[in-house]
DNA sequence: CGACAATACCTCGAACCAAAAGGTATTGCA
DNA sequence: TGCAATACCTTTTGGTTCGAGGTATTGTCG
C-alpha cells in the first residue's frame, strides 16, 4: 500500500541541502563539496545524490533556480522559496525529534 | 553494482533494536513498545520493521534466541552476542557521526 | 599543441530500507 | 459468542540513496 508519511529517518541530504541553501545561493557541484565541509568531513554526498533532489525541491517548488554564466561555464544556481524556508523548518523538527529519541534511548537506564 | 558504503542514514532500526537488547532479553512484540517508550515517543517502529531486522540480525550472528512458553504462549526472546555487542559499538559511533555532522551544518554560521 | 585533471551538468540502474497491510493463532473478557 | 489484545510472521510497495557512467568546457603542464 501506499506509503502515507515520508520514511520519518531520512531526508538528510534534503535537510542538508536547504540548510546551506537558505545562507546562500549555491550551485550544486558546489554544495557536494559546501557539505562535506560544512558536516566536519562527516558526510559526503555525491552528486548522484544532489542533483535529482535538487531536481524534486524545484519540481515541488521549494528551490528557485537561475543559470549564471561564469567564464564560459553555465552554473545553475539555487535558492530557498518561502516554501523551501518552511520545509526546511518541518525537517529541521523531525531531525531534532528522533535525534532527541535516539539519544534518549541511548543513554536511559544506563547500563544498570 | 555493491554498495560498499552502509547508506549512512540508516540502521536506526538496528541500532534501537540492540542497544535495547544489551539491556534485557526481550521478544519481539515487546521490542515494538519499548522502542516507543525508550524514546519518548518519539519513534514508533511497527512490527513489519522489526522482525525482519531481528531474523537478519540472528542469521548473521549478532542475536541469539530461545523459545519460552508463557502461558500456552510462545515467545521468542532474543539477546545480543559478542558479536551483536560489536555492532552495536559500531552502530553507536556511525549515529554519533552523522549526528555530530549534521548538527554542525545546522549551527554553523549562525543566521549571519 | 596535446593530454589530462578539474569543473559543471546530468541520468540510469541497482540496492536497500522501512512502512503498511495482511495473515495465522491463542488468550482474555464482556 | 464475539471482539480486543497478544504474539508471531511475510509480502508488497515505495521512496531514498548510491555508484557509475555520460557529456562538455576550461585550465594547465609539458
Amino acid at each position: 500500500m501506499a506509503r502515507s508519511n515520508p520514511p520519518f529517518m531520512s531526508g538528510v541530504p534534503e535537510l542538508l541541502l536547504l540548510r546551506l541553501l537558505d545562507q546562500s545561493e549555491m550551485y550544486g557541484y558546489e554544495l557536494v563539496r559546501s557539505i562535506r565541509s560544512a558536516t566536519g568531513e562527516a558526510i559526503t554526498l555525491g552528486e548522484g545524490v544532489i542533483y535529482p533532489v535538487l531536481h524534486a525541491l524545484e519540481r515541488n517548488g521549494a528551490l528557485r533556480s537561475r543559470r549564471k554564466a561564469v567564464g564560459g561555464r553555465t552554473r545553475v544556481y539555487y535558492s530557498l522559496t518561502a516554501k523551501g524556508r518552511k520545509r526546511l523548518d518541518e525537517l529541521r523538527e523531525d531531525w531534532h525529534r528522533i535525534q532527541g529519541g535516539v539519544a534518549s534511548a541511548l543513554e536511559a537506564g544506563g547500563h544498570a
